[in-house]
DNA sequence: ATGAAAGCGCTAACAA
DNA sequence: TTGTTAGCGCTTTCAT
């Protein structure tokens, strides 16, 4: 019989189940029953073993819980930048949503080089995560299949192979870009261009197509400029525009930043906004309402998205894998219009009660146009 | 002896420290020093414990690693609200600095009710944290209190009680705003107005009193305005500022978001920034270099708070609480001139070097200035 | 330097 | 319904 000692000090006095047990003329297991909220517990017990656990200011070990029950309730999040606005607020709703549902987040922004990449597995290996929502579009091979040896659920979130089986959520970028050109469209725009590119999120693809689709459908000749997608990237593709002979009438950015690169040119350069050049961005950016003058965005749900990344990996979790199905599930986007977007100069066409509207619901209103679809 | 099942699926097969023991034919405590890096193991056998970590892929289990060693690694970060953009970044920094140094971070963003402040602070206690860095200025002293029965270390950032023996780290305004109005100064201005208020970081008061003190040391009138620090807050004080029988020529705004109201109104209003009017924020907001004009601020080195806070806390925890000293520490701020701020219109001073060389720096140039301390 | 074995604080069979 | 007890997977003494 030997006496614990440890290196380090432990919590004082050891007030763990046993002496709740004790305090409370219970066996530890009726109090851990008690406190799991196990019915079957008298009514009589149970009061005394809360006012133990009151008297005594116990709190249980989640150490010790996990260990014996062989759960941990950890989701793991893989996001390839966490400072990124779009994959923190995207990761607060993935926490928020985990809490309220039992679960805790453990978040992985893995950037770019492997070793990292390899540490943050580890970590969640470590840490025996139950399931796991990868946001990165290019997780390699290598990393997908030290995942599947866990053999735990995994969410491809806008992103991942198109395994048989694998379970995908998706932005539809399509109804918010199609609303982005059909509300230009109706305010006479015909020169409307695209800039987008290519980034971590690799979501470029699909807004392009979604533009180029979009664009044709009103019977317009897409006008698209690549830069990578940035502050500086914006800065770039509006010099380059506003070099050009011909110029557009309208532009939608593929991201808030880019959008706010835009800006920056046009207003060193004189144009005003939105009278002689109207501008679209994506509200993947905070304080797009903030800025002069307040940005017409695109709206991804990044709430939603978060929701849906935690509740499907639940029900993965939590549901007998009998019938193991491939399932995928989408989240919209939408317009909100704000006051970088107006009638073109000289159109024939006059303002309309839509944008009216925008107008007087004051500095920070904004109409949403849902989508179109 | 009973084998055990457990209702949850377990991690396959049971991988654990025995299995990779009875691979490498060593001790279960072999294969645990060599895998936490105990020296004295032999060289032959550290190898084969790695060779079979390898093959078997193993990982260890933090679960019963803490259990066993009672030590958590966790350090707890109390904010308000981890949505606001200076907390997230400082939760960021403070998790980067614990990961650096081997411990974890657990954010409680105990927002202001009553009920989940209580959550947190046991969600705290059940992680057993070693340690808690505590941001917010209101936490009440029966949470302190709550606290201070787990007997870990704490320390109180820009925050927080003045207990004779409390270590506390705090942000020095002073340096910043002084540069902030003597930069102003510099350029003619002497109307200076300050739009300051109250939050949930309480930072009005010291920055108030810099302001005054300041602007007192050049021999102005100290002219402030309060308001609640928000973006709807700068446009009221702006408009308000506006409709007065004096304008300032000069504004220092309290918050970033402060600013970007006030820059709402004077784009609105016509008045070009800085040519008629110059403005100074925080950078406590992202963006504000992103913005029309770039926004000349105060920069609070958010960085340094955080790993300051960590590296504090590791000293209180891993130190031999015997001499339990209070300690204080201080981190200064600066200022960041960009382009929101300029000579006073029909001054008799001219362009100095030092406003001409941030110029050149081009769009996202900007030339700091330290404390003037 | 290595191994045997006693727990860490809890959960969940199983028995009563 | 309640109690007894065998682990969960690891660390750390203690003995070798």
């Amino acid at each position: 019989m030997q006496t614990k000692v440890g290196q380090f000090p432990r919590s004082e006095g050891s007030l763990g189940i046993r002496e709740v047990a004790r305090h409370a003329r219970v066996s530890t297991a009726t109090v851990s029953r008690t406190i799991n909220g196990i019915e079957s517990v008298d009514r009589r017990l149970a009061a005394r073993v809360w006012k133990s656990v009151q008297e005594l200011g116990y709190s249980p070990n989640v150490f010790a819980r996990s260990l014996a029950s062989g759960r941990t309730r950890l989701l793991g999040l893989i996001v390839p930048d966490r400072s990124d606005p779009f994959f923190a607020e995207v990761a607060q709703w993935f926490e928020e949503t985990a809490w309220a549902l039992g679960y805790e987040m453990l978040l992985s922004p893995i950037g770019s080089n492997v070793e990292r990449r390899s540490y943050f597995i580890g970590r969640m290996r470590e840490r025996k995560v139950e399931g796991v929502a990868v946001m990165v579009f290019d997780l390699d091979s290598a990393l997908i299949e030290e995942f599947s040896v866990l053999k735990v659920p995994i969410v491809y979130v806008n992103a991942g192979p198109e395994f048989a089986d694998a379970t995908t959520l998706s932005v539809n970028y399509w109804y918010g870009i199609r609303a982005a050109v059909q509300h230009l469209a109706s305010m006479g725009h015909r020169q409307i261009a695209f800039i987008g590119g290519q980034n971590l999120r690799r979501s470029s693809t699909p807004k392009l197509k979604a533009f180029i689709r979009a664009t044709q459908e009103i019977g317009c000749v897409p006008w698209t400029i690549e830069i990578d997608e940035s502050f500086e990237g914006g800065i770039r593709a509006m010099k380059e525009l506003l070099d050009s002979d011909v110029r557009p009438t309208a532009i939608i950015c593929s991201s808030g930043l880019v959008a706010l690169g835009a800006l920056r040119v046009l207003d060193q350069t004189g144009v005003d906004v939105p009278k002689q050049m109207s501008i679209i961005g994506f509200d993947d950016v905070p304080f797009a309402e903030f800025v002069n003058p307040p940005l017409t965005t695109i709206h991804i749900p990044r709430r939603d998205l978060a929701r849906l990344a935690v509740t499907t990996l639940r029900a993965l979790i939590e549901t007998p894998r009998e019938h193991a199905v491939k399932s995928s599930w989408e989240v919209p986007t939408s317009l909100i219009v704000r006051e970088s977007t107006d009638f073109l100069a000289g159109s024939a066409l006059s303002k309309s009660s839509i944008h009216g509207s925008a107008a007087l619901l004051g500095v920070q209103g904004a109409v949403i146009l849902e989508d179109c679809g």
